[in-house]
Order: structure tokens, then C-alpha cells, then sequence
DNA sequence: TCAATCACG
DNA sequence: ACGTACGTGATTGAT
């Protein structure tokens, strides 16, 4: 029996408009909707294989339940700005898919879904509705299949109802659901319904008189009595409802269903439109002719022998791409690609590689990366040199979208090369299901192979694209001297690891552990009884229902535990204190002192992070495990932690960081005079901000007036709100909003840069940093009040901490250059901050260099001050 | 896999 | 009125 697949086109695109963020496309335009859809759309064409579908869409007009009663809403209700125009954008691509679509003025896609349907079943045709909307249910029979897709966690997941299905969710059947949907209501249709009843109500009553006309006739004997007594008095209004909620299946639609077929989906010019509306994930359906029609033939070789390896690498003199494929990481393979290679994948063990690749990389041949550091890192431990690496594909990716979560070879393809190319895990599958490389060589060579040599060639083909990309938007600059550069001193960082004392850390997590058992005894016996203290869900129990403590704010699933709120009621509650400090001591025993011990390298018995250059929006580098950046400092206890990081032997740590560095851009940036003077004389800034906002003499600020100044300097390079300002200092809204006014008529010129970062924000889309970095703000265009002020503090905020971050970063490279023919180096960045291990006779000329370098790396219309420590151990040295 | 929490700049 | 600070990563419990 054939099959037609009938959706609810203004249903779904509403649904995934709400379900997912905003997206534009090349020309800027809101695609979240329309992707949302058709994202439903495959997965639901992937399980039903249709013969036949149809779109069936509202008309902006009012619909035969208007013209009786006026104050329906149906399809008048109001949508989103982001939202319409994706509603003849979702008809366009449609179209394009040769996708029938379908819309009747005074009917609403309801209607036509229903008629359509109907005509089906009688045509000897199996039609299978998709809807968002639970109205549709009473359409269900034992061969109308309604489906209704439905967010659960992240996923979507999606209810199948035939009649059958329906009886057993509400205990009516689909007629008869009508009925129950009548007496309840629908307060967003305007539908009256009758008061007091929802759908329990609704289903008990139902059930037992089966019809609206005939509960109504039996009011009397209906349970309970408020809504016994509704009925009778809305018994009118019930009716009515009943008349607005039942679907027309016998819509005067014209309709030939030899003309629905849904054979020519993935035609050319879907694809072309896919494309346009950067649709990349959905492209991997077209066909590869359809990709690839333009394109020659891919000839990718494999090789496992060396004397052939060393042929192929023997002939290359020109500039190739490199793909090193790791395992662990170790290497199993290299593919490579050129003008004369379409790709070539490289088979032998890890010290084969090193040696027949060992000449080319050596040589000054230019190389294209993808990973470039990873290159560098593994060839330098195994002691080659890695030369004029040119180009590398990921970074350039980053720099032209910061914002992106990977910049993997398929998004590359898709973005930059505008073709498909599969993920990763597609080919070597996810988590326990991942087949090794080693494996998937022996079992699906083809696949590995097209995979690595894809990779390879993606990489030599998009360093074009990219290069004149990286142009056009003024980023060259940036990328050849500074993030290029940079990718050798974090390599080199990586390299050298940090030392700790294994010994001295396990003391300290005993000591944690000690104190932590007592804790948990001295909780219990306060609580009256045990229960888990790290679940914030049984902690609030504890404290909120069974102590009757009062919770400040509440999160998604229940009552806050953090410690802003319990710090509240720390001083008159035991407890809270106890589980403040429980909550310290195993943070500091699982995060630092386990999960370091865990990372500490077996060879060396060092502590090797790894630097991430594409993470961050703003262009900070991240640091994962372990991440070395949120080593505790701010808190004693914590901060003892700091002792078990030692120098080798011979060396001491020197630390250099900056001193306000973000003030002084912000000072630099909006060109203030007082800012700046007080910046030039070495001033206390702080006490300074307190002075001007709270108009006291200089000397005659309190400690409480510098603080609070220096939440509000903070605030300001954060985008500022009152609100926020009053939490952090607890004050009102009011008084927040005096500190705000009295500090921008202080600093006119800081309330001029910020108005201008927004307004350019507004205008251009994106944010840059002093050194041309682009950070783009969707959000800011958003008409959602806290997308859109999410979007300004990030305009407000993004030109300063990422200038902060291309600074020390200059400075890094600078310090990595200076220290060449040195013992001593760069082993940690955190932010705004440099560390060195420094060979104790150079010291004293490192730390010159170190100063200087830092100093100058940027040149301000202020001074930038470094303050530089040294110490025995990472304690010591801050 | 997500949410809550907390460590850092 | 709207409901908030900017940028990260690791661990835990819950689903």
C-alpha cells in the first residue's frame, strides 16, 4: 500500500524555532526554524520511506473559526520576528525538494491535514501525519498514524499514536477526544472551554458520558461539583468549544496525489539551496555525484611498505598538506596530499614514519597543518625537527569564526570548500563503539583510507580559500605573526611539563581526606541522618524541607545550594557551615589532588597539559588536562596546593604577570585622561574609582568604598547592569545605579567607548580587538531582551579581554624568541600571567627579559606594569 | 549527556 | 518590565 506522509508545516517550524538556538546563513538570515524542520523531516522520511508528502501550511487570514467567533486565535497568533520570514524561506526550500506544499485561505493546516488524510485512507492510501500539535490526535484511526515529534533531554524522540495508542495514553479514543479537549480548553487559541476543568477532569468525565451534549445533559450526576456547576453555566461556551477544536476533514482542497510524489528530493538544486542556508550537516544525504559533480575522481593511494614511502616523500618539492593520524598518541599513519597528489595514506609503525618523513620535515619544503602543534610536539619528542610549517587550517578556521565548537575536517569542507565530507565519528564511531585505526585499516580499509586522504586533501585545497578569507577580513596579520608564531612556545610548553612532588601531594590529599571524614560525621549527626552531601538535590532536602531553612533563588530542578546562598546562612546554621567547608576540601581533593595525580606522565613524572589555540570566543587559549589555568590561589587552604609544583633541579620559577591589564586597555581603548594619568603615576586605581563615585578625598577611602569601586571597575569591562552590581555587592538596585551614573560622568570618554562598541556591534555583527580579532554577536540583533543584552556585554567586554589575551600572547612569542639560546623557559600561561623555570645562573638576566618583553610587547597610552616573583615552588614564586 | 557546582583570569 | 555580570574546564550526581 502506498504511503504519504502529511506534516504540519507551522507546527514544527514552531517547534524547532523554541527548541534550538538562532543560526543565520550567508546573507544573515534566520534559518533555525526551517533546519529544525527539516532535521524532523529526514529522520522521519529515514523511518517511514513515503511514497508521497505534503507540507500543509496557516494562512495569515482569518479561517472560518474566526468569522463565527472573534476572539479565536488559531493562525492569528503573533510570532517571533526571527521567525516569519523562515516561513516562505521553509516554502522556498521546499519547493527546491520538490516537496508538494499546501495552504487555503480560511482553513488552518489543521483542516487540511485532516481532509487530506481522509481522502488518502479512501484512496488506498496509508497517510501518516506529523504534527507538534496534540489537536491532531482525534484524527488517529487504525490506519491514520499521527506522530508527534517531542523534545526529551536533548533529544528528539517521537509518539506514535493510532486510535489504539490514544485509548491507552488518555483512556478515550480519538473522537472522543474532541470531546475532553472541548471541556478543557486552549488558553493560547482562546478556545473558553469550561473553568475549573483540565484534563484530568476532562478525561474523567469524558470517559464516563463519552460526548460534550451528553455530559452537558447529565450535569447533574457529573463529579465534581465545581465543575458540574461550570458546565451547566458554560454549557454554551462548552459547545462552542467543541465547534472550534474539531478538525474539517472535508476542506474544499484541490488536491492530485500523482502530484506528491516524493521521488526527487536530492536534486541539484537542493543542494544549491541546502548550501546557501549552510545546511552542512544535511548535506551528506545528496548523493556523491551530486557533491562531487564538478570535481575529478579522488585517486587515493595506500602504502605499508617503507621503500615506497620513501619514493613518494622522495618526489614531493612543493607544498603539501599533512595529516598525522594518532592513536593514544601515537602515530599510526600520515596521509599527505598535493598538486600531484590527490592522497596518499601512510602505513607503518610509529618509528618508520619518524624516519621516512624525518628529510621532508626537516627540509624547507612548505608543509600545511591542521593541527599543527600536535605535529611539532610529537616530532620534537621523538627528536625532529619540524620546518616551515606554512599553514595551518584549524587556526586560520578559528580566526575567521572564534565561535564555532570544532573546526574539524568535515566543517572545514562544508564551510570553506563547500563540500560534504563525513565527521569523524561517523567513520570510526563513537565512544565504546569506536573501531581503532589500527583496526579499521585491517577490516574497512577503503573507508580509513578516503577518510585520511579526504583530510589531507581538504587541508591543501582550503588553504586557498582560506588564505584570501583571512585577507578580506583584515586578519592576515594577526594570524601570520601572531598566532602562527605562538603555536611553538605552547608546543614547547606542552614539552616541558611542570614538575610536582608526588609525595608531598598525596600528603595534602590525606589531609584533606581526614578532614573531610570528620565533616561528613559532624553533617550527619547535625542533619539527624546520612545522606549523599555532594547531590545538591539531597542537600537541599536536608537543609531547605527537613532544617526549614529559607533558599534564596531557585535553579531549573529545585533550590540553589551554591555557595553565594549558603554563605547567607553560614553564620547562624552549623551545618551550612560544615558543608561549605566539606564542599571545599573535596573539590580540592577530587579536581586537583586526584586529578593530577592521575595526569602525571609515567616517563618523566611530570604534569604535560595540553594548550588549546581554537577554544575561546575571545582569544584566550584554554588549557585541558589537566587545565593548569584554575590552580587554586584565591583561597589559603587552597592555595598550599601550590607548594607540591617545583622547578627541576637547578632551576626556580620566576612569574610574571600583568598588572591590570584589562583596566589599562580599557583606560588605552576609550582614551580617558583620568584614567590614563592615574595609570601613568602609578596610582592606585581602585582607590582612585572610589574617590571620583563616592566623592571622598583620595586618602580618606575606606577598604569597604575600594572594594566596591573595584566591583564596579570590573563591571564595566564586563558590559555592566545594575542588577548584577547590586548582587555582587549587595545593594540595591538604586544605589548600584547611582555608582553607575556618578562613574560614567567621572570617566565621559569610558561611557563613550562602551555606547560605541554596542552601537558598532549593532551595525556590524561582530566585535574586534585592538589587533583586528572578530568575535561575531548574532545575539545582538536578537528581539529577545536577554539574547540581545547578552549580545552588548559581549560587544562591551570582547575588545578588551581579547586584546589582553593578543598581548600576552605577543609577549609570549617574544619570551620564547629571547630565551632560544637559554636553559630557562616558558613553561605555563594563565591568562595574564607568564611562568618560567629559570636556570638559576640566568636569572637574573631572564628576568630582565622577561620584564622587558612583557612591557613591550604592546605600546599603550599607558605603561603596562609586570610584577614578577620567584620562588622554590609555585607558592613562593607569586 | 546534562545540570549544578566551583576552581581560575 | 524583561533578568544579568565576561571567559574557561573538571567533577559529581541524576537521567
Amino acid at each position: 500500500m502506498p504511503k504519504i506522509m502529511l506534516l504540519d508545516g507551522n507546527s514544527l517550524i514552531n517547534r524547532a524555532f523554541y527548541a534550538m538556538p538562532l543560526l543565520t546563513d550567508k546573507n544573515g538570515d534566520y534559518t533555525n526554524g526551517v533546519y529544525g524542520f527539516l532535521n524532523i523531516f529526514f529522520k522521519l522520511l529515514d523511518e517511514e520511506h513515503p511514497d508521497m508528502c505534503a507540507v500543509c501550511f496557516d494562512v495569515h487570514q482569518p479561517t472560518f473559526r474566526h468569522l463565527k467567533f472573534a476572539e479565536y486565535k488559531g493562525t492569528r497568533k503573533s510570532m517571533p520576528e526571527e521567525l516569519r520570514p523562515q516561513i516562505p524561506l521553509l516554502k522556498k526550500v521546499l519547493a527546491a525538494m520538490n516537496i508538494k506544499t499546501l495552504e487555503l485561505g480560511g482553513y488552518e493546516a489543521d483542516d487540511l491535514l485532516g481532509t487530506l488524510a481522509v481522502r488518502a485512507e479512501k484512496n488506498g492510501i496509508s497517510p501518516v501525519i506529523v504534527s507538534g500539535d496534540r489537536d491532531l490526535l482525534q484524527l488517529a484511526t487504525d490506519t491514520i498514524l499521527v506522530r508527534i515529534p517531542k523534545t526529551k533531554g536533548a533529544q528528539t524522540i517521537v509518539e506514535d499514536y493510532y486510535a489504539k495508542q490514544v485509548e491507552e495514553t488518555y483512556g478515550v479514543n480519538p473522537k472522543e477526544f474532541i470531546e475532553m479537549k472541548a471541556l478543557m480548553g486552549d488558553a493560547s487559541d482562546n478556545v473558553p472551554g469550561v473553568p475549573k476543568v483540565g484534563e484530568k477532569t476532562a478525561a474523567k468525565i469524558i470517559q464516563q458520558f463519552h460526548s460534550v451534549e451528553n455530559a452537558i445533559e447529565h450535569a447533574d450526576e457529573v463529579k465534581p461539583r465545581l465543575a458540574s456547576e461550570n458546565l451547566k453555566a458554560y454549557s454554551e461556551q462548552a459547545l462552542l468549544s467543541k465547534w472550534l477544536v474539531t478538525i474539517n476533514t472535508d476542506a474544499p482542497v484541490e488536491f492530485d496525489f500523482d502530484d506528491a510524489k516524493a521521488d526527487n528530493i536530492f536534486n541539484p538544486t537542493a543542494f544549491e539551496e541546502f548550501k546557501l542556508h549552510n545546511f552542512k550537516s544535511l548535506l551528506n544525504r545528496f548523493p556523491t555525484e551530486e557533491t562531487k559533480a564538478e570535481e575529478q575522481p579522488k585517486n587515493y593511494v595506500f602504502i605499508d611498505s617503507r621503500a615506497e614511502a620513501e619514493k613518494l616523500l622522495s618526489g614531493i618539492k612543493d607544498i603539501f598538506a599533512c595529516d598525522i593520524v594518532f592513536e593514544d598518541k601515537k602515530a599510526e599513519a600520515v596521509a599527505v596530499a598535493g598538486r600531484d597528489i590527490d592522497g596518499a595514506l601512510i602505513v607503518l609503525s610509529e618509528n618508520e614514519l619518524l624516519s621516512v618523513f624525518k628529510p621532508v620535515f626537516e627540509s624547507d619544503v612548505p608543509k600545511i597543518f591542521h593541527d599543527t602543534k600536535a605535529a611539532y610536539v610529537w616530532l620534537k619528542k621523538h627528536g625532529t625537527e619540524l620546518k616551515n610549517a606554512v599553514f595551518d587550517t584549524m587556526i586560520a578556521a578559528y580566526l575567521l569564526n572564534a565561535s564555532k565548537n570544532d573546526y574539524s575536517h568535515a566543517s572545514l569542507a562544508a564551510d570553506f570548500l563547500n563540500r560534504a565530507f563525513p565527521d569523524e565519528e561517523s567513520v570510526y564511531g563513537k565512544g565504546k563503539s569506536r573501531v581503532p585505526f589500527g583496526e579499521m585499516i585491517m577490516t574497512e580499509r577503503e573507508k580509513a583510507l578516503n577518510y585520511c586522504c579526504g583530510c589531507a586533501d581538504i587541508d591543501f585545497a582550503a588553504k586557498t580559500v582560506l588564505e584570501s578569507a583571512l585577507k578580506e577580513h583584515e586578519l592576515d596579520k594577526l594570524y601570520y605573526e601572531i598566532e602562527l608564531p605562538l603555536i611553538y612556545p605552547l608546543g614547547d610548553m606542552e614539552l616541558y611539563g611542570m614538575r610536582v612532588d608526588p609525595a608531598g601531594l598525596k600528603e595534602y590529599g590525606d589531609k584533606l581526606q581526614i578532614k573531610t571524614d570528620e565533616l561528613t560525621k559532624e553533617i550527619y549527626w547535625l542533619a539527624d541522618e546520612e545522606f549523599n552531601i555532594n547531590s545538591p538535590k539531597q542537600l537541599s532536602v536536608i537543609l531547605f524541607e527537613k532544617l526549614g531553612l529559607k533558599g534564596g533563588k531557585k535553579t531549573k530542578t529545585g533550590w540553589s545550594t551554591s555557595a553565594d546562598i549558603l554563605e547567607k546562612l553560614a553564620d547562624k546554621e552549623e551545618i551550612v557551615k560544615k558543608v561549605l567547608e566539606y564542599r571545599s576540601h573535596t573539590k580540592l581533593k577530587s579536581t586537583y589532588v586526584d586529578g593530577l595525580l592521575a595526569v602525571i606522565d609515567k616517563t618523566d613524572g611530570k604534569i604535560h597539559s595540553t594548550f588549546n589555540q581554537t577554544i575561546t570566543a575571545t582569544g584566550r587559549i584554554s588549557s585541558t588536562e589537566p587545565n593548569l589555568q584554575n590552580i587554586p590561589i584565591r583561597m589559603e587552604l587552597g592555595r598550599q596546593l601550590r607548594k607540591v609544583f617545583i622547578p627541576d633541579e637547578g632551576y626556580i620559577y620566576l612569574d610574571g604577570d600583568y598588572s591590570q591589564i584589562e583596566l589599562c586597555l580599557l583606560a588605552h581603548i576609550s582614551g580617558d585622561e583620568t584614567f590614563i594619568n592615574a595609570f601613568k603615576n602609578g596610582m592606585d586605581i581602585h582607590r582612585l574609582t572610589a574617590s571620583q563615585v563616592f566623592n571622598v578625598p583620595f586618602e580618606e577611602v575606606t577598604p569597604l568604598q575600594r572594594s566596591n569601586a573595584k566591583a564596579v571597575n570590573f563591571g564595566i569591562v564586563y558590559g555592566i547592569s545594575a542588577y548584577s552590581l547590586s548582587q555582587d555587592l549587595n545593594i540595591t538596585k538604586a544605589e548600584a545605579d547611582e555608582y553607575i551614573a556618578s562613574y560614567f560622568a567621572r570617566y565621559p570618554k569610558v561611557k563613550e567607548y562602551l555606547d560605541g562598541a554596542v552601537e558598532k556591534a549593532h551595525k556590524t555583527g561582530y566585535a574586534r580587538t585592538e589587533y583586528g580579532r572578530i568575535r561575531y554577536i548574532p545575539e545582538i540583533s536578537s528581539s529577545n531582551f536577554n539574547l540581545r543584552s547578552f549580545g552588548e556585554r559581549v560587544a562591551m567586554n570582547m575588545p578588551i579581554q581579547g586584546t589582553a589575551a593578543d598581548i600576552i600572547k605577543i609577549a609570549m612569542i617574544r619570551v620564547h624568541n629571547a630565551l632560544k639560546n637559554h636553559k630557562s623557559r616558558l613553561i605555563l600561561q594563565v591568562h595574564d600571567e607568564l611562568l618560567l623555570e629559570v636556570y638559576k645562573p640566568e636569572l637574573e638576566e631572564v628576568t630582565k627579559i622577561l620584564i622587558n618583553e612583557m612591557q613591550n610587547a604592546a605600546s599603550l597610552s599607558v605603561p603596562l606594569v609586570v610584577d614578577v616573583h620567584t620562588g622554590e615552588n609555585w607558592y613562593d614564586a607569586k
